[in-house]
DNA sequence: TAGATTGTTAATCGATTAACAATC
DNA sequence: TAGATTGTTAATCGATTAACAATC
């Protein structure tokens, strides 16, 4: 089987959710490794007791990259990075705007680490005319009435909503009437969009919550 | 079966984490239902399709919290809401310190919804000193080096870690060694903590390659 | 009563984990 | 060679979904 084969059926059967949140993970303890410098290769045990994972998993995971190893030395680190940055499309950057430029919207403007993620926030929105015509982190913030125009005109794929709850409905709507193809949203409710709009909800309550439960069976075991 | 005997096998048997994710995002859209006072009761059926979930799933979900209803008629709002406050526990809160009074940070120190999800985070403290002895959006804000000994004067179980990659490990050394439970990370970089620490890594990459992922997917598929 | 909805038990589905032959 | 590790196929486990009787 050739690679754009490969390519063509792991297009085809959806990758589980779970692979794709480990594998930045999997590229983070890799990076550190590089740059210790110390082994040209790694294996799926080392790999996995550090992250606490098991090996077999994380080679599980790895070979939907097409990763590949030699048995007994395990995977070269810089074919590993490599290979992740491929199947995530890291190599070429998508724009995005991001809409609500408050302390979180600012805060996310101003990270640097999207960028190697393919991320590239081009510029914020809002409505608040105090907050535009001036730059934060070095991107331009923009009145959200040209948010619709801008959408179109460069083709954005993506909005960023950091906005408060009672206003997040609304310019979900204006973006996707926009044309935009995805909103991961930050803002504390959950939107309603048309079937074929992506959405991401970064739920910091869901979190939370998990957090909170596993502590309190922690704490109610450990007497 | 009484109250507390449910409660026991319910703490025993591990609640899924999907369930737990979900209960948030019901009780946010049972708030909105009770705030339009329309309807006093409410079935799976709606819920479901409101929020795209089966409605198989919501009533298994919401059994979960104890929450009983009526056939033909639904659920009470008014007592599905306790339900899950009672569930999560979002009625007694918990005192949380934050550590890192950045961009994000600062965002999480303002924002009012912990409160509401039973998490209080009562200050902030920083290693840049001019940072630090002042308030930010009513939270005093300390230096990193009084950290160990507050945590252990007020018994505080939580750590919110809101720091750069660089120094995120030694932060969470400091805090374990304190004495703290549970870490709540949103530092681009996993820790490494003793097993009976529980860790809930917010992981923006991770979230990011889900979204872009399912982004490529769809505008593949519709040609 | 008729029918929508609950609550419970069973079937399905997908991700994780185990087993094991191949190989460096 | 011996043994650690890969790659692949099979077994397990847990969450989702389906089926259906009970009931308001």
């Amino acid at each position: 089987m050739n690679g754009s084969n490969h390519k063509i059926k792991m297009a085809l059967k959806a990758i589980p959710e779970p692979t794709l949140r480990r594998l930045p993970i999997y590229y983070q303890y890799l990076k550190q490794i590089q740059a210790e410098k110390k082994h040209e290769h790694i294996s799926c045990t080392q790999i996995g007791s550090e992250l606490n994972i098991l090996p077999i998993q994380v080679r599980k995971d790895l070979a939907i990259t097409e990763a590949s190893g030699k048995p007994k030395l395990g995977y070269r680190v810089k074919h590993l990075l490599s290979n992740i940055e491929d199947f995530l499309g890291w190599n070429n950057t998508t724009d995005a705007y991001l809409v609500g430029v408050g302390h979180l919207g600012s805060a996310l403007l101003g990270y640097q680490g999207f960028k190697e993620y393919g991320l590239n926030i081009i510029a914020g929105f809002d409505s608040d005319e105090a907050k535009t015509g001036i730059e934060i982190h070095g991107k331009m913030v923009f009145p959200v009435k040209k948010l619709p125009d801008m959408i179109k005109r460069m083709g954005i794929k993506i909005g960023i909503l950091t906005v408060p709850s009672y206003c997040a409905q609304d310019l979900a709507n204006l973006m996707v009437d926009a044309g935009i193809h995805a909103i991961w949203n930050f803002s504390p409710v959950k939107i309603m969009v048309p079937d074929e709009i992506i959405v991401q909800h970064e739920n910091l309550a869901s979190s939370l919550v998990v957090l909170s439960k596993k502590l309190a069976v922690s704490m109610r075991t450990d007497k």
